[in-house]
DNA sequence: ACTTGAGCTTCCAGCGGCTGGAACCCTTAT
DNA sequence: ATAAGGGTTCCAGCCGCTGGAAGCTCAAGT
């Protein structure tokens, strides 16, 4: 199949299929007038590689979960172990957003929001308020 | 006063404001000597960027914010406006986070982890489980 | 006076992960 | 015959820095 149908069967635009390419994360055989030629399997990896990124996980860990899923008999330990260290850093994530989300949240709060100029956001965002 | 010392006092490496003064966000006098020129005013600038980045605003936002903070007639509106939208935009982050976390730990959870090549990761990225 | 080292200047290149565009080829329908 | 809608390549740019090279200036030590 052609790159635009397996662009739609894996949510993946063609472009960014190429790119994928590109830097070796994944090929696909060329048919007689030089498309690319994507078999089932192929687009099972491509879907595969979705999921990861969507998921959060970098091009280079995307490529390591590849090989891992192309190796049958790797243990699941090494699966685990990638993925449990981007649990935690997306618990870090989660946590450094929260703690943004506050800081604005009563940054903007405490603005009145009207047509007079003092505005407690930009005193916070100077340093002017030393808060809690 | 020169950029290592504005660095240090501002929170931001001297690449960094270098950076900044390049795409017109802040600008220095220059000293006799070619050397950029910082007064303590400038350095209040550069920290209420650095204060903004860090708490989410783009570069491009900062440059609003910053001529915010200099309008001494701007309504606090505006303000708010700028920031309302920014709280949105991290509540978004803060709950696809929430989600991929979901998914990946119960992923991670229902993966033994041991020598056995089987592995619930995988299949969840490959697709092969239709879970919840 | 000379040297050393730190700090400053400029400019150019690269990171990650695409994405847009130009210029061209191939296929299919009208 | 031709037009539309694929595909191909390659080059450039996005954001927000960051590293490195090559060359200046300055302060301190000998």
């Amino acid at each position: 199949m052609n790159i635009g149908t397996a662009a739609r069967q894996s949510g993946l635009p063609p472009k960014t299929i190429r790119y994928y390419e590109d830097i070796g994360l994944l090929t696909a055989d060329r048919a007689a007038n030089g498309y690319r030629d994507y078999s089932d399997e192929d687009v099972h990896r491509l879907r595969f590689v979705q999921r990861s990124r969507s998921l959060g996980f970098s091009v280079e860990e995307c490529r390591q979960l590849l090989s891992l899923y192309t190796d049958r008999h790797r243990a699941s330990a090494d699966v685990k172990a990638i993925a449990t260290e981007k649990l935690a850093e997306i618990d870090r994530k989660i946590a450094e957003l929260t703690g943004l989300r506050e800081m604005l949240g009563h940054l903007v709060e405490n603005c009145h929001g009207d047509a007079r100029p003092d505005c407690p956001i930009i005193d916070g965002l100077s340093g002017k308020t030393r808060d809690h």
